[in-house]
DNA sequence: AGACTAACGCAACTTTTGTTGTGTTAGATT
DNA sequence: AATCTAACACAACAAAAGTTGCGTTAGTCT
């Protein structure tokens, strides 16, 4: 076999990542959020993303395969940034403070689109999905923080399981964007922080 | 203006209904649902359908619009026939029936495909996604009733959000399904359907 | 029974999308 | 500074997706 991965065919160029490559990636990336900003996800083509950043359709085509390529590659670098956390005091405070960071998030007129664009192309291709599922996994990470206080405070019983708490907080949202087509207002975000907060108090989610 | 539909393009032809318009939308309805069943949403093309069918693809294209339109009739078809309400006695067991009902569907090989592409659709498609709407409109109105029971019971404060009960009960499965990328066994529809059953014990969904 | 016409089938065409072969450019290596 | 080669540009091509015009078929109406 002699394993030998003489390119990779997604991402960054890894064998030589100076110069000209460098400049074709980020004119790429760049281009490819400000088309999912503009258009959609749906309005998000190969060349579309070529002709704006000017780089050659074949080159696009070659490193990052198609439209669905350019999304889950920008999503990798999404995930890198973290978020800030929020410490009110309170384990309701804090989960509602998270609830309306993601309502707000897809609310935005610049913003939402892009997020937007994140989940609907981890429905059409599995590199996509990969880098969702790291990019939550890695906020689930994160936000686990807020409930480990809630459970220093005594506030929910040890042994909650952070993540549930967290998924259950945002879950409601993410429903209503993409499932029942019911955009959620800053209500919505409260009432799914409320429940997960009243949830993990009644000790439901200690396995 | 003098309104006039001389055709509605998706959907039931209403102008003609008897003989072979009927003909053809059934088995373009049926190849759509065993293409789903078949190759997933990704892979349901207009021609594909065509084919399968017998029909024409001149005919899908024009009656139909594109694969999209297909999924959004099919969901039309879906969003008719209820569900079976569980009367387990209590609210926690009725939501865990319920939840299970959901996740078993997606888990089984025929069912699942055509489920996730029910919901994929509707990230694709206006069609779609308002088809998808009604459908859980209609989905959160039936599943009402065992909130209301649980509040006759005594067993939720009254005034408790039926639509918002049921949302997460089911929500963090959806979550798991198409943004996290975690799917989800028996336990975590179970996790689910307490925590919402926690919350709406501890009065957390009454606006 | 005959006339009417919505809906369908068919073939040819246009557009969009994706691929391949080849020469060129510009970082990297010594 | 001379050499090497990964990565890119370009053009020409191939395939898939979608459209259009027109003749035909089969329910419907009188």
């Amino acid at each position: 076999m002699n394993a030998r991965e003489p390119r990779d065919a997604a991402g960054p160029g890894r064998v030589r990542p100076g110069g000209r490559t460098a400049r074709v990636r980020d004119a790429v990336r760049g281009a490819t959020l400000a088309e999912l900003a503009e258009h959609g996800y749906r309005g998000l083509t190969v060349e579309g993303v070529a002709a704006r950043s000017g780089v050659h359709k074949t080159t696009v085509y070659r490193r990052w395969g198609d439209a669905d390529g350019l999304v889950a590659d920008a999503l990798e670098i999404a995930s890198t940034e973290p978020w800030p956390i929020p410490d009110t005091g309170t384990l309701d405070g804090d989960l509602r403070a998270l609830a309306r960071l993601v309502r707000d998030g897809f609310a935005d007129p610049r913003e939402g689109p892009v997020s937007r664009a994140f989940v609907l192309a981890a429905g059409q291709s599995d590199a996509a999905a990969h880098a969702l599922h790291r990019f939550f996994a890695r906020r689930h990470e994160q936000s686990a923080v807020v409930v480990e206080r809630a459970v220093a405070r005594g506030d929910v019983p040890p042994g909650t399981d952070a993540a549930e708490v967290v998924r259950i907080a945002v879950a409601p949202l993410y429903y209503r964007l993409f499932v029942t087509g019911e955009p959620p207002d800053e209500a919505a975000a409260d009432r799914a922080a409320a429940a997960a907060c009243a949830a993990a108090r009644a000790g439901a989610l200690v396995p």
